[in-house]
DNA sequence: TGTACATCAGTGAACGCGCGTTCACTGATGTAC
DNA sequence: TGTACATCAGTGAACGCGCGTTCACTGATGTAC
């Protein structure tokens, strides 16, 4: 076999297996013999299953926040005009879909494995991916926030969690959806189609009248991040 | 030990367990351990652990499913006239907080058990869903085609399942982000306030200018639901 | 040009471990006569 | 009232199995002299 072909062809069978089953789900045996490699190749070049896991995210999300990151950058130069949530909502859309043909595979694999991620119990991966891509993450939610009516922060932060939710959810679903949906209406609806249908709808979540009536709720504002412990003394 | 306390005891440890961790996760040895019964209990109540998930499910949404059913009798007896999406979304926030006191256990525990039912690769466990309750949710489903404005059925679809994400993912990952909001905001939210800030939410998406320009999408409708194969012949 | 050695991707078999399940058994309770 | 039997919740130990990981090994390729 080439040159580590072989770690390529373990990232591409793990993505697609952990997508289908879940990460506790799939075994290193059901990988490397989908994969046609040998068991003890997965400990060999990533050293556990757990480095694995983390490897299949990276390949997408290494690329993805790269361009995402020079997307940002290109905006802050430009004179100060705010994005609206439509046009932050499109960016995430058109660098999903920029980074799709590194390879024949899908998309929506990738956005299964994303959603996978905040559901499944794997405390390491979101560990790493914390410390892997958060920045780029907590850069984009600051738009997002200059982009809202303006709202209560802790509004704000659920209604941030809904979208997050609503994008997930149904990616990770997506295709038992499409098959739904194809056969209940007789049309295919591709992943492009279904990420652009959901740019208005989560706009609109985000723009409908704030609903908090609760006064300790209503008042309460971000406070200073600190890295080890909460803010240190009363202002 | 009384006459099959233990039943409950081991269903109250599975469900907290399996809300915490996943199925797959959760063996029946930290199960039992934690209900403090015999391992084989599980196998001699239940029969198997699969058997033992279909129960945990049973025992919420069997109460909440009859009276999410008693409530639609009801409003389906009275005057004709259609119910808002707010006041769909609220009859399902009501009934959901309606079963909550059963017992001492947390609604948000099975919130996030209902959010993995749909992440988790349980096949069993999706069709037993289908099975028992099916028919309720599909029935309560025509009342939101009813309530929506005139929109492409597909696209009505996909909203249902935006909606649904939203709601499952963020009820799934409660408990992390109702810590991260009270470390950042200092205000601690409710299970109830969030699903009450969900509600404005889901309807103003719901609501939003129709996004379809495809024309093939635009013009699809729904076919008759045929139980074995997709429907005969051309109208 | 030829030989000795180092490197390294990949291998095959075995390791110990935790899993879900099974099974013969116990002991308390209820029932028939 | 007393005895024999049936029922059934619960037990303790063992079963076989698939798991992630380890390890001594192979064989191809590159490098030094």
């Amino acid at each position: 076999m080439a040159q580590s072909e072989t770690v390529e062809r373990i990232l591409d069978a793990a993505e697609q297996l952990f997508a289908e089953k879940g990460f506790a789900e799939t075994s290193l045996r059901l990988i490397t013999s989908k994969a046609g490699v040998n068991l003890a190749a997965v400990n060999y070049h990533f050293g556990s299953k757990k480095a694995l896991i983390q490897a299949v995210f990276s390949r997408f999300l290494g690329p993805f926040c790269l361009s995402l990151e020079r997307e940002l950058d290109r905006r802050q130069t430009k004179p100060e005009s705010h994005a609206s949530l439509e046009e932050l909502l499109e960016i995430l859309v058109e660098q999903a879909l920029a980074v799709k043909p590194r390879s024949g595979n899908d998309l929506s694999i990738f956005m299964r494995l994303l959603g996978l991620a905040f559901s499944q119990s794997q405390g390491h991966l979101r560990r790493y991916l914390e410390d892997m891509y958060g920045k780029v993450f907590r850069r984009y939610m600051q738009l997002v926030h200059e982009a809202a009516p303006k709202m209560p922060p802790i509004e704000l932060f659920w209604r941030v969690h809904f979208m997050l939710g609503a994008a997930a959810f149904s990616m990770s679903g997506i295709k038992a959806l499409r098959a739904i949906a194809e056969n209940d209406f007789g049309v295919n609806t591709s992943i492009e189609q279904v990420m652009r249908l959901m740019v208005p709808f989560l706009a609109a979540g985000m723009r409908a009248d704030s609903a908090v009536t609760d006064e300790k709720l209503a008042s309460a504002q971000l406070k200073p991040r600190s890295k080890t412990a909460p803010a240190p003394a009363k202002v």
